[in-house]
DNA sequence: CAAAAGATGATTTTT
DNA sequence: TCATCTTTTG
């Protein structure tokens, strides 16, 4: 125990021992970096440290939750309660919730999602009448953000020659009264978006110097991890905090910085030594993961970057296989190569399917690859699709939550106020809006005292009656949360505001599953509230919204009980390891991405993509690239990607693509089917449609291609789903007593079938909704079992 | 006021 | 292609 740090080599010893002054570690990819800064916590402590005043800021919640965890291992549960961990928004969120009297906001805030954001500054352009096709909420919310991020205020936008200039040149010169707008829209509502959260810190310590005092003296060491990816508001608040003691160690790799794009800067890694003049720099250039093949092809390709610090990563394994590269006729057959080669290496490796990476660069090719692996029955699951927290039931009933912590909060009382349905629709909302800004009122605040407002509402007593009912429900929970747990009042809230009883009444299959996520939601509550309870601290709704808005769907996700590869892109494979990965799409304007290809620096960072996907392999890689690839539904031609020629070929071999065919005829033939397409058909054309997905089922293999068909059957199962139950989706064959699948209404068994395929209609009891009458021709069933 | 049809536009993503 | 948002329609 007192020699745990025995199991660190020479240069990970010296980088944790050395708690004294600044440090800048350099983390090779690979080199034990999660390790390093756990021991040096743990030692930390060891020496007398008391937890609290260790401050460590990671970048996800996951690696906060996992550092915590391993230090509890070296140095017991205790003493790790007590380290200010978590991400830079989780933690300064908490100072500014604590400091709340100096901030303006109150101490309740609700905090403002992507989502929110936009619509609240949707709504603004749609109030100043502006064109949304020029003002696109989107974009205007990057550049607010953007700003933001560079610790430039509404006033201070609006006073910025460049920022005008730019604006002006973009025909967009409004900019800035809508980021001022923003900024005090969210103010009303009581709500901080995610850069505020930083923004607001930073002013917080700039204007209030005693506050600024109080958190330097507690924050006697500073971890930062992933220093590459600090914006300039973390940097900022960064420096200041440490300015007294000194104590900041930063980990981080160079090489591995990908988040330029949002507003990461390299630099600041790069400047640390001027930054602090007394600092040491530590090396970690042993990469413990990969073999020497991989570790030095990916070297000799960020070789090519200019900005960098220089290190000499180095692999002690062994030499390895080269690495694959894979030419394809086609995206698809990229698809089927991959899944071919996972099932050849699953039988030799014994990984299992969780030792398999896909990784690509666009969210688009994971369909490609989900389709390939489902064919081939291998299972598989996608990260990266719609997160837990961005489905609308969640967001419906967390909408609830946030009303009642904050009533002000206008996006969540916007959301919820007509669902489930209750009779107030769009013309009563347009009078609501239209009366607050008149007002300069909060909608809320209209709403709480209907019979003041009712006038300037103009509206019925129906509908003000309507509304009064709505606002006496939130505020009736309003008032009971504070001397209730998280627990009761989510209970309460969730059948009073009749969400459950909306989704109980199956309606549908989605419907089901809707149930089950809220009821998801509502056990997380429980499990907060239980463990809080435990801990003796704050267990109300309030408290888990402040922990819960925070959180993503990679914290949320629950151990796949079943052996899966991972699909995903390579920024979220950011962290993460694994014996085989493939790479796909190493094509030009894809990877590197077209849109990132115009300056240098943000080709090497498309570069150091690369090298962080290559370096998440253990022991093989695999690239592939396809000569044609569907863009939008079109075909397109592709050249490999100059990144291929960037590896030093001693490292590669080549091989060439396999005919696809002999792996499944029927897929060829739509193959070329779907490459030999291109040409406009004519108006009143066959009609011919391609789903693009799926296989073509029998009945139609015999039909020739020209024909007027419609490919039936097939269900996109998202999500991996249960491969294995992909067992055919020939509806020509389907008899009675068959069991099938519908999108809708679920699983069904078939109780009758009329007329020949393709136009028969069969009659279907589904155990859900009781029985229908499909016709086979649009009804997307699938099977799933003989009779029997 | 809800469902259906049309229009649009599309890297990468954590908080 | 496909998801999302807006407009149209019953």
């Amino acid at each position: 125990m007192e020699d745990f740090i025995k199991d660190l080599n020479q240069a990970q010893q010296e980088a944790v021992k050395n708690i004294n002054g600044p440090s800048l570690i350099i983390a090779g990819a690979g080199s034990g970096k999660t390790r390093v800064l756990t021991y040096r916590i743990a030692w930390l402590l060891k020496q007398g440290a008391p937890a609290s005043s260790v401050l460590a800021l990671t970048f996800t919640n996951k690696a906060a939750a996992e550092m915590k965890e391993r230090i509890a291992q070296l140095i017991g549960l205790q003493p790790a309660r007590y380290l200010w961990m978590g991400t830079f928004h989780s933690v300064f969120s908490r100072i500014l919730r604590f400091e709340s009297e100096y901030t303006g906001y109150p101490s309740n805030y609700t905090i403002y999602d992507t989502a929110d954001s936009k619509n609240v500054i949707k709504g603004i352009i749609r109030e100043l009448l502006l064109d949304e096709q020029v003002y696109k909420p989107g974009e205007v919310f990057g550049r607010i953000s953007s700003a933001k991020n560079n610790l430039i205020t509404a006033s201070a936008y609006a006073s910025s020659t460049r920022f005008s200039e730019e604006d002006k040149a973009s025909r967009r010169p409004a900019i800035a009264d809508i980021f001022r707008m923003y900024q005090a829209r969210c103010r009303q509502a009581g709500a901080m978006d995610f850069d505020d959260l930083l923004l607001n810190t930073n002013i917080l310590f700039r204007d209030n110097p005693r506050v600024l005092e109080k958190y330097r003296d507690a924050f006697r060491y500073i971890l930062v991890d992933e220093y590459q990816d600090t914006n300039y508001a973390q940097y900022l608040i960064i420096s200041k905090l440490a300015a007294k003691h000194n104590n900041i160690s930063v980990v981080g790799d160079d090489a591995q910085s990908i988040y330029a794009f949002r507003g990461a800067r390299i630099e600041n890694i790069l400047n640390f030594r001027k930054d602090y003049p007394a600092h040491k720099v530590y090396k970690l250039e042993q990469n413990y993961r990969s073999t020497k093949t991989i570790v030095n092809a990916a070297n000799s390709l960020i070789a090519k970057n200019q900005d960098q610090i220089s290190k000499k990563v180095w692999s002690a394994n062994e030499n390895g296989e080269k690495i694959r590269v894979i030419e394809c006729a086609t995206d698809y057959e990229e698809g089927a190569a991959v899944a071919r080669s996972i099932t050849a290496r699953y039988d030799l490796s014994h990984c299992g399917y969780a030792g398999f990476a896909v990784l690509y660069r666009t969210n688009a090719q994971s369909r490609i690859f989900e389709e390939a692996m489902r064919r081939q029955e291998i299972p598989y699951k996608v990260f990266g699709s719609l997160s837990f927290y961005q489905r609308k039931e969640i967001k419906d009933l967390l909408a609830y939550f946030r009303l009642i912590a904050n009533q002000l909060d206008r996006e969540a009382l916007y959301r919820v106020i007509n669902y489930p349905a209750r009779g107030i629709g769009k013309t009563t909302l347009d009078k609501l809006t239209a009366c607050s800004i008149e007002k300069g009122l909060a909608p809320w605040d209209i709403i709480s005292n209907i019979p003041k407002y009712q006038n300037d509402l103009d509206i019925n007593r129906g509908t003000a009656s309507k509304l009064e009912a709505f606002g006496r429900l939130i505020g009736g929970f309003a008032e009971r949360a504070p001397g209730e747990d998280a627990w009761q009042t989510a209970m309460n809230i969730a059948s009073a505001s009749g969400i459950l009883k909306d989704l109980f009444n199956p309606k549908s299959a989605e419907n089901i599953t809707k149930y089950e996520n809220i009821q998801e939601l509502l056990n997380a509550v429980k499990e907060f509230t239980s463990q809080q309870t435990e801990l003796g601290e704050d267990a109300s709704l309030g408290s888990f919204l402040q922990n819960v808005s925070l959180l993503t769907d990679a914290d949320t996700e629950k151990p796949d009980e079943r052996d899966k590869v991972t699909l995903m892109t390579i920024h979220s494979a950011k962290g993460l390891e694994f014996p085989h990965v493939f790479v796909g799409g190493l094509e030009e304007e894809l990877f590197p991405n077209r849109f990132s290809a115009a300056s240098r620096q943000e080709l090497e960072e498309e570069r150091r993509l690369f090298y962080v996907a290559l370096t998440r392999a253990c022991t093989t890689v695999t690239l592939s690239y396809a000569q044609t690839r569907f863009r939008f539904g079109v075909p397109a031609m592709c050249r490999p990607s100059r990144f291929l020629m960037e590896i030093d070929p001693a490292f590669l071999e080549y091989s060439g693509t396999s005919s696809g065919k002999e792996w499944d005829d029927g897929s060829s033939r739509y193959g070329f089917n779907r490459y030999s397409i291109p040409k406009k058909t004519p108006s009143g054309g066959n009609g011919w449609k391609s789903r693009g997905t799926g296989k073509v089922p029998p009945a139609e293999k015999a039909v020739s291609g020209t024909g007027p068909m419609k490919p039936a059957g097939f269900v996109k199962v998202r999500n991996g789903g249960n491969n294995s139950m992909a067992a055919g989706d020939d509806l020509a064959g389907l008899k009675t007593g068959m069991l099938v699948e519908h999108e809708r209404f679920g699983k069904g068994k078939v109780i009758n079938i009329e007329g020949e395929y393709p136009n028969a209609k069969a009659t279907v009891d589904f155990s859900v909704t009781g029985q229908k009458q499909l016709l086979l021709k649009f009804a997307k069933l699938k099977v799933i079992s003989l009779p029997g």
